[in-house]
DNA sequence: GACGCCTACTGAACCGGATAAGCTGAGCCA
DNA sequence: TGGCTCAGCTTATCCGGTTCAGTAGGCGTC
């Protein structure tokens, strides 16, 4: 099937390319006339540009990168980031703009990938995920001057822009919420420690925990996997002075951590407070239903691909504090059992 | 900063634009030694090609196109896509194609993608997930004559390329290990009712019950949601003569549903057999672990990306039918307890 | 040594748009 | 009536590759 170029609208209008160039981009040059003719003749034989000639001549690819830096097993166990690339996608696709996917195995391959989509003008700019502290692709990427949004931080996002979430304040509110229902001893499972919002909830569990007087405060550090998160549980819940809540950083291993209690013959919430960061669905397909820190993950990517593409259209580079995580409390915290 | 073009690797070379366009590809039209020189002139200057470029006078996008047709809500809880695009992305960009990615509302949105796509000669091809019964948009794909895989049948392909699982062996080999044990009264919570899988679970489950003269086998349909998932659960086992075992379409209704049976006091697999169709890291996590259905879903999706670049490359469509899902026996699966 | 043939290249056209620069005729004014 | 402006177009060039039609030079051959 032949595809129409610009060339036949031409043809069939009875005008030049030009013309039909400038009728297409709501540009000056035509009358409104002519221009309503040129639209209505390339929607007939059924137009569309060719985004490799847009490409070529406007020096603008039409796509957004995406670099996803997990291990396949942890990439489609967790929620987080379909519903994020469900987000950028929406607000991509609503401005005819492509994204572009790619899975790479460390932060080196990763800054590979930023190289030749770079090189080969494939994409206009690129979404950061997993901010690292001391992380390299930032002053990669400002060498490349690729646009780009982190999404993570706030601090060590350089000179690019950045769109984040205060987790701090919620893992506050939340061990607060803990303390208020009479927990004393609450421990917290991390994810990867290198990873910026691990770095910044963690100093905020120590704060809070200093602040509130609560000697007993505990991280682990686990991988967001579910049989680390099991694992890293099976070791706090074993230790003499065993906690009475456990904060977890993601969904996946909140119930992982459930079912490793109940194994344990600990009831939940009985014996056991869990909380979960990132209120998936999964949080309310067991049982108990899990207390979790939930915000709109499509809503973050869209906003960040709105980021973006302001960059892209060559507004100043921003950084934005989206909304905060909140608490949805369910049935899997309560008060501590007695004497404990 | 200034991106190389071929013209400076060329002046740097001083041979021509087209001396070093061949020695790029691998084409004949240059010696052995002026080749390795041009290539190390363009690796020494950071070349790399406009796909831009490329894609215009090669008439090849170096991209394949993929449109996801669930709510985000549902794209993101099931761990299947992402693994399957990881599978694909693998194997794409070990041939340095890109992956172009699309969430759309409904089929005819999707074929609008694809029509789009096409004329703006954005992808090279697509692979299409969720076949449906008469599925509108096989006829639209044959008819743009747009290089398609289909990940799905068999049947129902049209002249598209296709790559399946046999579900229908693997549901037989299910309910067998199921009667094996002594059940006899299995009831099956069913994905969407329009895919193309669903119809041949639904199929193969009546014509085995048949066979092994199971009279009070039921299928009911869901969405493959954790919520419909467990009503689905609940009216199952409300019912007078409620199953001793379901099999699940997914692994998160399974979870659902295990959720759904413990809360409604039945011990699993005491007094209920649990079987997920999908062997996640979620099956795993929970307390009985699940009895699934397995296979290896990257795997798959790099099946389905090598045979789609092989249409690409002219080859001719092929169906093949790819590993058949086997059966894990976890914690939920036990004899149904007696009397029943 | 004239001829053909092959290798290794060059030059130019081309892909399909965007866009700067040039052209044309209508309208206006002095 | 001549000159000016300006809307509304056309023409030509460019983007950065690929590819086809030459062509120069070396070599073997009768």
């Amino acid at each position: 099937m032949k595809r129409p170029t610009i060339a036949d609208v031409a043809r069939h209008a009875g005008v030049s390319k030009g013309a039909v160039s400038y009728a297409l981009n709501g540009q000056p040059g035509v009358s409104e006339a002519t221009r309503q003719r040129i639209l209505a003749i390339a929607t007939e034989i059924g137009f569309s540009r060719s985004s490799a000639a847009r490409a070529l001549s406007a020096a603008t690819a039409g796509a957004v990168g995406l670099a996803l830096c997990r291990p396949a097993r942890i990439l489609g166990i967790e929620p987080f980031f379909m519903a994020l690339i469900s987000g950028v996608e929406a607000e991509l696709s609503a401005r005819s703009y492509a994204l572009t996917l790619q899975v790479v195995a460390d932060p080196d391959a990763e800054i590979a990938v930023y190289r030749r989509w770079w090189g080969e003008r494939r994409v206009d700019g690129v979404l950061i995920c997993d901010l690292r502290t001391d992380d390299r692709r930032i002053p990669a990427l400002e060498q490349l001057q690729l646009p780009a949004v982190v999404i993570g931080g706030p601090g060590g996002t350089g000179a690019l822009g950045s769109l984040w979430s205060d987790d701090a304040a919620a893992l506050t509110e939340t061990v607060e919420y803990l303390v208020a229902l009479g927990h004393r001893r609450i421990a917290r499972v991390a994810g990867l420690p290198d990873l910026r919002h691990t770095e910044i909830r963690t100093d905020a569990f120590a704060a809070v925990c200093r602040r509130l007087g609560l000697v007993d405060a505990v991280t682990v550090w686990s991988d967001y996997s579910g049989e680390e998160g099991g694992r890293a549980t099976r070791r706090l819940l074993s230790s003499a002075q065993r906690p009475t809540a456990v904060i977890y950083d993601n969904d996946v291993m909140a119930i992982a951590g459930l079912s490793v209690a109940q194994e344990m013959g600990l009831t939940v919430p009985g014996d056991l407070s869990i909380v979960a960061w990132d209120d998936s669905p999964l949080c309310r397909l067991v049982h108990p239903p899990l207390t979790a820190l939930g915000r709109d993950i499509p809503a973050y990517g869209a906003h960040a691909a709105r980021q973006l593409l302001a960059v892209i259209g060559g507004e100043p580079v921003s950084r934005v504090q989206d909304e905060t995580p909140h608490l949805t409390p369910r049935g899997s915290t309560a008060p501590p059992p007695r004497g404990r």
